[in-house]
DNA sequence: GTGAAAGCGCTAACAG
DNA sequence: CTGTTAGCGCTTTCAC
């Protein structure tokens, strides 16, 4: 229509200034006319690059991830690159497969959901396909990959400390199996701050949740069963907080007047519960751009040989209503 | 390697049952060993289908969003699609040029963001390529397309006659202006309990959010400088209601012995929430099913012209402690 | 500054 | 049951 070859529009569309400023006009004008798009398979085909990313997640429904899912959309957009989404990944025992379905669809991935071990994430066809991918929010042990991340232990460190300086000896926590690394990380500055102060560990004082408003619920059932009580306790997340602290106030227990309690994300809602929350704040948008950019500059970048990047960002305690000195404290 | 053709290769993996068993199984360990997956991008180009669908939501950050993209990530992936995720494309200015963008890479579009007119919508590149579009959680007048939503009027309807029969006989409400057209529906269905009740409607009663914590704050602000006050309140959407609450009980006024507060949604916290937030409750991820099932069944189905579906979910109303009869109630 | 031609990896039609 | 061939729409040499 343009009475161009099908060479000259492409050049016209991507490097306009190899095309003379008639032509790219008339080019344009029959664009528009006619509607035309580009057919990105095609060109992705020829340039062997797709213009996605994958971004694995283990659960979208929890705010933390979806707060990144838009940091991670939002800057893919800007830089031209699509984002696909796939949702608990890492738990599926047909991991092979949807990665399989996945693979060749994304030029690198964005994992958030680090429940496989080095082996299991090698065998990946995406990996295999020599595609970039950028770990986050968790740690593989022993993985040389680039790596975006918060310092969990010395947050899980500062967190408790702050519960030890308000005069807490009893102090209990709720630990969760989903994210198996983090969660070790953050036991041990946990374990590290009653160490310093030296306070007891006991392990019936340590409960297992997953995460989930249901796992602090659980969580707190078990803990109303006990005699001896901590009288603060330090939560994985916000959401397993925000269990507790609700099912201990359906049996009469008040936070923080009888247990203090300080979670670990500083989600949306927290300051707006009753007691508002104390937290440990991740800096999670930030760190779902951290991510994109430094995977969109490994796809971007020279094909040479790098050495993985490790980024650790810093939380920061958010101090709220959620914790108070205990009551016998004077 | 397994000494074939690709043609052969192609149907072993694609229709196996048109190999013979010998060479399916040459093909087979050829897979394995080499790692070898398909070219989505090659495979997409000759079938002129990309197996991707787009998902376009106004706020992934909203809980109630990110409910829905969980249920269609997870049946898309059940049917072999991939998705692709667009953040508050409505919204942008710059609509077109990120349709463009998108346009091409999916065979459908999932659209949870009604910020557009019917003429907008028909200039998109999307559907002008004629790709299939379900309209979800919002409705857009006058447009012949397939949609999936709630019965927003009934539901407000109920939420406030709920509030009308604790004896509240002030009432007023957050409206929003991110959802043109949900929020205009319930607004008429609160209009029309309170008509039925022969209550007054006070535009001095109603204000503007956004459906985001922030806009219930700010309407608590405005509240509380007012003389006379309503004794209850309808909020858009749960988030509105958090803040409201959250805001007013820094000044001291209580929820629900000074104010009844009734939000919409049922957002995984509101539960947990103290009070516990009475709330409508859409059947969110249930929504998110439904509509990817009909847009993949339209994809997949004859392409002969069909007359548009929809489909109305009910709402349900969940009556928790943020809502009770007025102080002077007897 | 522009056109002709080749080829990215796949599948479908057609032979055999 | 399997191979040959053509072509999906694009970009990129290579000529001119």
């Amino acid at each position: 229509m343009a009475e161009v070859s099908s060479a000259t529009v492409s050049r016209a569309l991507t490097s306009p200034e190899r095309v003379s400023e008639a032509t790219r006009e008339r080019i344009t004008a029959a664009v528009v006319e006619t509607g035309y798009t580009v057919n990105q398979m095609a060109r992705s085909l020829r340039l062997r690059a797709a213009k996605t990313i994958l971004i694995a997640i283990p659960n979208i429904g929890n705010p933390f991830y979806s707060t990144i899912l838009d940091a991670v959309v939002q800057d893919a957009a800007e830089r031209g690159y699509g984002v696909l989404v796939a949702n608990r990944l890492g738990g599926d025992p047909t991991l092979g497969l949807k990665d399989y379905f996945y693979s060749n669809r994304a030029d690198g991935l964005l994992l958030f959901d680090a429940t496989l071990n080095l082996e299991a994430l090698q065998d990946l066809p995406l990996v295999r396909g020599n595609r970039p991918l950028v770990l986050s929010c968790d740690d593989i042990p022993d993985a040389p990959l680039d790596l975006v991340m918060t310092d969990n232990r010395d947050a899980a460190d500062t967190a408790t400390r702050h519960l030890i300086e308000l005069g807490h000896k009893r102090i209990g926590t709720v630990r969760s199996r989903t994210t198996p690394n983090v969660v070790s990380e953050r036991h041990s500055g946990f374990e590290r701050a009653l160490k310093r102060a030296n306070l007891l560990i006991r392990q019936d004082w340590i409960w297992q949740g997953d995460h989930t408003i249901g796992g602090g619920i659980v969580a707190a059932e078990s803990w109303l069963a006990l005699n001896e009580r901590p009288t603060a306790m330090f939560c994985g997340n916000d959401e397993t907080a925000i269990g507790f602290i609700s099912r201990l106030r359906q049996a009469g227990i008040d936070c923080p007047r009888d247990v203090s309690v300080v979670g670990f994300d500083d989600i949306a809602v927290a300051q707006h519960l009753s007691p508002a929350l104390t937290t440990m704040r991740q800096p999670r948008y930030y760190m779902g751009k951290v991510a994109t950019a430094l995977l969109l500059d490994i796809l971007e970048g020279p094909t040479a040989e790098r050495t993985p990047t490790r980024r650790i960002l810093k939380s920061e305690l958010i101090i709220r209503a959620s914790t108070a000195s205990p009551r016998d404290f004077n």
